[in-house]
DNA sequence: TAGTATTATTCAAATATTCCAATATTTGAA
DNA sequence: TTCAAATATTGGAATATTTGAATAATACTA
């Protein structure tokens, strides 16, 4: 449910050890500001200010169980780019016809004429 | 082919307004630096700047024709992400159980314990 | 109601990013 | 050989990001 404009931001937000780690967690399950900032040894203020950035980008949301926050992950986007990151490749892309030792070929577009 | 440790970094490179523009346009094919540059409407040492720093993290390479330098996508995983930002997303994931309108729940982890 | 656990917010310092202008480098052409 | 086209690099100013410390807000609990 991102916006086609917005989806660089996000990616920006992604983009991020913490916030990556944090979104990794959440993607399997609920977890509350305190566990998460004892499982990442990350000061409490700090654990905040991510998760309410996720937040205003729409990429998690929580739920109230008496003094505690219920974050979970909310963007359906997250988990497919999650599972992207984890594939591996083998192979570079194919590269354009050139000369593999002296690199050099023919530029394509009109440039040359 | 982007170790595991690398791929926040390389997340980070590509979650720019310009730099997206450019890998979109190598994935559609070879384009050389004044291309770009007048495609764009980009100065000339900017788009040096960011096709270097895509090229140090591995995304794309250049051969050469005469002055040209002619800049091609590498790394394997672009064309996937290009892809996965494409797609639209219709619902949010599901959110874990709480009232709708008070938006209260138990929370699953031993904190409360 | 007072105290405490949990989380959020604000502020400022440190660091990183981005862009432009200027300059350097490389290479084909005259 | 010079000259000019194409691209890269450097330095610096403006801006953005990140973090910790301190403080505020909220809601259980005794």
């Amino acid at each position: 449910m991102i916006s086609q404009a917005d989806k660089i931001e996000v990616l920006k937000v992604i983009a991020h050890p913490l916030r990556m780690r944090i979104l990794e967690e959440l993607s399997k399950g609920v977890k509350c500001v305190s566990d998460l900032e004892e499982f990442f040894e990350i000061r409490q203020s700090n654990i905040s200010q991510h998760l309410s950035l996720l937040r205003r980008h729409g990429l998690i949301d929580f739920y109230i169980d008496g003094r505690l926050r219920c974050y979970f992950l909310r963007e359906p986007f997250i988990p497919d780019l999650l599972e992207l990151l984890r594939k591996d490749y083998e192979e570079d892309l194919p590269a354009p016809a050139c000369c593999p030792v002296t690199r050099r070929g023919k530029y394509p577009g009109d440039r040359r004429n």
